[in-house]
RNA sequence: UGGGGUGUCGCCAAGCGGUAAGGCACGGGUCUUUGGAAUCCGCACUCGGAGGUUCGAAUCCUCCCACCCCAGCCA
């Protein structure tokens, strides 16, 4: 069941500090840190390197850094920094005192960058844009040397110091570290380490017109919070080198491991920041909270509980092949925490009313109900039962198939927690619709039981229509019709997969009159549907809105399914 | 076609020379006042392929194949 033990599951990284921590490394220290660059919303993707991150600090007595990678002032925003902040704690992780920005060392990274220049390691390079790529070469070709590579160290502090002192327009030049531009590693080609922008930083503001590049300033920023493992993405293993020419080329306080791992892709989804935000600016979705975004913010929203997110991270395990995990992992996580924890309340999504013929016309039976029959310490609530009332439609068909066993004329179902009713008569509208049922009930199963312990084959939920509120039920559906959204037909992007039925909005809901009470955010099972929460954004008191979390598994949708195929 | 990686069940993933964990999915049984939950059973004679070393190989060696990453003044 669910992680009580405080632990990991294994993986190669903690394996990896394991061993660090017998041969006595870093004086059985660790730190880690989670190093976001606050330019969009953190995704499920992040939510397992922070899991992965502030798990290894928790489980080995260290401490994991919140530090924001914020190096490039133009898609930076204190909006995402909020949000990222926010995020993190939602899932469950503190990062104590330990919140640093790359940007509080701006002026020490600019220090670095001197002894650089002065360790002749570094040179000012006034090639455009253009011309340095053209330099640099092709995967198979060699580099050549930049004609500015050669120049003085005075020469280059001097630039250095004109370029911070806001002297030249953008672009006009760079600092570049020397290192070798025939090497086979591309990122090894005399990288750029620092750029002319003349932008307005969320922290820093108008202070500085040179920013530090990545590379440059990622690993300096670990060795100064005395970093241990230094743990990202794959993506980065070649810049792996890099990481310690630059740490090699300087005196620094330490000289942390960088290891990779392989990055969460799900199916049905899209995990890469570029293309959430695009969603969120096509207005594919409501927002990054669009509780069918992939999102943190998006999940918490749907109502999935963070827990269920951490269990999710742990069972996917961390590795450094990719991979595709598919997105009944997630919705088993969800369905498993709250399949514990959810009361359980009954609506009605498409109401279909039934009138039970033999019941007293004004009577109404307070019946009472477990909120949780696993869990009777989760307590009752009152359920009132009248004359007239509503069951699901989909609960009902005139001319049933074999395998179907809930309500058709003349059968007998339970009412859960109700009565038993037979159904004696169908009434249809002039389209030949059926707007109504007629039933009976016997009055000696009230509770849902019966004295000479007779069956029925099924028990059906339903809602009293006189003590009934109304609500809107908001249906989602996985975002995308494919598993992998990514491959997509010629000249078409990972917009062609959208599924354009991912969200059915439901707005005659009713529910049972407990749920009138029910508090933003708060998670319920509607029995035989699904988990649902009260959204936080739209609900009101009056109007109740409820998203969809996850549909309870339904055997009886796989035996439809299997009798179309077989048609 | 240079360099760096990765290939174990439909999907994740353990395994690190001694004869293939676990989870999800799937199929079946039991139980059931949720076609839910719970529970039981089944599900890789085989580890990308081909050779080789060894008493013994998913694990070591050789070659081959496939896929991913790198040519931002992004991170």
């Amino acid at each position: 069941m669910t992680n009580t033990t405080n632990s990991i599951a294994p993986n190669f990284i903690k394996t990896i500090v394991e061993e660090d921590l017998r041969a006595g490394k870093n004086n059985g220290r660790v730190t880690t840190r989670f190093p976001p660059e606050p330019n969009g919303y953190l995704h499920i993707g992040h939510a397992k390197s922070i899991c992965l991150n502030f798990g290894l600090a928790r489980e080995f007595s260290g401490a994991c850094h919140l530090r924001f990678d914020d190096t490039n002032p133009i898609k930076e925003d204190v909006e995402y920094v909020e949000s990222i902040k926010r995020d993190v704690r939602w899932l469950g992780f503190d990062w104590g005192d330990n919140l640093f920005y790359a940007s509080d060392y701006f002026e020490r990274l600019h220090d670095y960058a001197q002894e650089l220049i002065r360790r002749d390691k570094a040179y000012v390079c006034s090639l455009s844009a253009e011309d340095i790529r053209a330099y640099r070469g092709t995967l198979t070709e060699p580099g050549r040397n930049s004609p500015y590579r050669d120049r003085t160290v005075e020469e280059n502090l001097d630039l250095f110091a004109r370029m911070r002192a806001g002297e030249f327009k953008d672009g006009e030049h760079v600092l570049r570290a020397k290192i070798d531009m025939a090497s086979p590693n591309v990122s090894l080609r005399d990288p750029v380490i620092y750029r002319i922008k003349k932008a307005a930083h969320h922290r820093t503001g108008d202070a500085w017109c040179i920013y530090p590049m990545y590379d440059f300033a990622h690993c300096l920023s670990d060795s100064i919070e005395g970093i241990t493992h230094s743990i990202c993405t794959l993506e980065f293993e070649n810049n792996r080198p890099l990481y310690h020419w630059f740490l090699d080329a300087l005196e620094t306080p330490c000289h942390p491991e960088q290891i990779e791992f392989a990055r969460l892709n799900l199916s049905y989804t899209v995990l890469s920041k570029r293309k959430l935000i695009q969603l969120v600016q096509d207005k594919a979705v409501s927002g990054w909270d669009d509780p069918r975004m992939p999102t943190i913010t998006g999940l918490r929203r749907r109502g999935v509980p963070p827990e269920a997110l951490r269990t999710f991270c742990d069972r996917i395990g961390v590795a450094r092949a990719d991979s595709l995990v598919d997105i009944s992992m997630l919705e088993h996580c969800v369905r498993e925490v709250l399949n514990a924890r959810a009361p359980r309340v009954m609506a009605v999504l498409r109401p279909l009313k039934v009138i039970i013929s033999n019941y007293p016309e004004d009577q109404i039976d307070e019946l009472e109900a477990p909120l949780h029959p696993e869990s009777p310490e989760m307590g009752t609530r009152v359920l009132p039962f009248g004359r007239e009332l509503y069951i699901e439609r989909d609960d009902f068909m005139e001319e049933p198939p074999k395998k179907f066993y809930r309500l058709a004329p003349g059968r007998e179902v339970r009412l859960r927690y109700g009565y038993y009713i037979t159904c004696r008569e169908v009434i249809k509208n002039s389209l030949g619709e059926v707007v109504e049922l007629h039933c009976t009930y016997d009055p000696a199963s009230r509770g849902g039981g019966t004295p000479d312990g007779r069956k029925v084959k099924a028990t059906l939920h339903w809602v009293c229509a006189k003590t009934a509120k109304r609500a809107t039920v908001r249906i989602y559906d996985h975002l995308f019709t494919t598993p992998n959204p990514n491959e997509a037909p010629e000249g078409k992007d990972f917009r062609h997969n959208l599924n354009p039925n991912s969200l059915e909005i439901l707005e005659s809901c009713l529910v049972e009159p407990h749920l009138a009470a029910a508090e933003t955010g708060s998670r319920w099972q509607f029995e035989r549907l699904g988990y649902f929460s009260v959204d936080p954004v739209d609900s009101t008191p009056e109007e109740l809105i409820f998203n969809r979390i996850i549909s309870l598994r339904d055997s009886w949708a796989k035996v439809q399914a299997a009798e179309g195929k077989k048609v």
